[in-house]
DNA sequence: AGATTATCTGAACGCGCGTTCATTTCAAGG
DNA sequence: CCTTGAAATGAACGCGCGTTCAGATAATCT
């Protein structure tokens, strides 16, 4: 396994990502070692160094393809049109697919400080336009009145929240499946952001 | 300054604290060395144990504290009787408590798996009788019919992380007053919670 | 089979880690 | 002025860190 030739390639060997993936979510970057990844993929810690350029850009690439694959997936999701139904689309969606990248949800608010400032300027710009998804639909639904919102950027935060909340508490085979939980998210936000 | 004599304090010294507090959240626990905390104290590394038993022990203690603090300030303001008023006191309360301790609110979300498993066990009881006021008051208010809450759990997780959500946006002399914020905050909360 | 190239090892580098402890500094009380 | 004991130093301990690299190994192609 291994990058085609020459210099070391440019995305992460998935085979690494994964192992690293797992262990940052469950012991943080800083307590985890080139040793321990290198062990968990079965290697020793010098080959990593064929697929990355070094920890940094581990824990980088992992977080940008989260953003990226989160901003991209809404986009193929989104109805468009009546804020409404686009925001029941994004709250089902947000659920569903937070619930389904925990590690790497983790990873993406919990590793914000271990990253280089140039590393931290970039992955903050993926999120701000995440955010800016969410608060824009906001403002459309203030601006056709159907929502209720005083202010669309603190909503959006708050609603953002409240659903990427799921993660920290709900666990399979649970006494609610992800389908209620999604019916009653769905509800309160609604219902929250209406007269 | 330090400890009266013969065996460590019980109770880390205030400024050692404050300082490792301050790093704890701005770099995380194991980015933090003895040594770094020393010199924000203003003393070399081994001075500082004097004042506390191990790094542990730094990251315990001030967790510890802070979940005491929480549900001691919640019962000495918890004005009991009517749900809804009870519950516009806590939100407004749980915005003004956390706002004010933003360094250990977020170690204390952030620095749970840098715990030993029997501190772990000991602050996540701590965090759970915390849910189960907000889930109280929730299932209070379904039993008289003041909120229309489907699952009383559920309900108080979404209601948890997003108050606790103010903190990873809002900055003192921002747009909004922080008064402004609670109002807002409450409003959202109680339409989400009423048929 | 032999050559070529991809993959990986294992040792090494300088460094900072948490913690301990004999020794020194220093303020206060007699 | 001398004693006491608290407060802090600074060196030392063994260890694991991120990263590099020369060399060994394994796979592929002619």
């Amino acid at each position: 396994m291994a990058r085609k030739t020459g210099s070391h390639s440019e995305i992460t060997g998935p085979r690494v990502r994964a192992a690293a993936e797992r262990l940052f979510a469950r012991q943080g970057y800083a307590a985890v070692s080139m040793r321990k990844i290198a062990a968990e993929v079965g290697v020793q810690a010098g080959a990593l160094y064929l697929y990355t350029k070094d920890k940094q850009a581990l824990l980088f690439d992992m977080m940008d393809a989260h953003m990226v694959a989160l901003l991209d997936a809404w986009q193929e999701l989104d109805p468009g049109g009546d804020p409404m139904m686009r925001l029941e689309a994004l709250v089902r969606f947000h659920i569903r697919f937070h619930m389904e990248r925990q590690d790497a949800v983790f990873i993406a608010y919990m590793e914000l400080r271990n990253l280089t400032p140039d590393n931290y300027v970039a992955i903050t710009a993926r999120r701000k336009a995440y955010e800016q998804v969410v608060e824009g639909i906001l403002s459309d639904g203030k601006a056709s009145g159907a929502f209720a919102v005083e202010d669309a950027h603190l909503s959006a935060m708050a609603v953002i929240a409240m659903l990427t909340g799921v993660n920290t508490w709900y666990r399979e085979g649970g006494r609610l499946s992800l389908e209620r939980v999604e019916e009653i998210y769905w509800d309160m936000v609604r219902k929250s952001l209406v007269g």
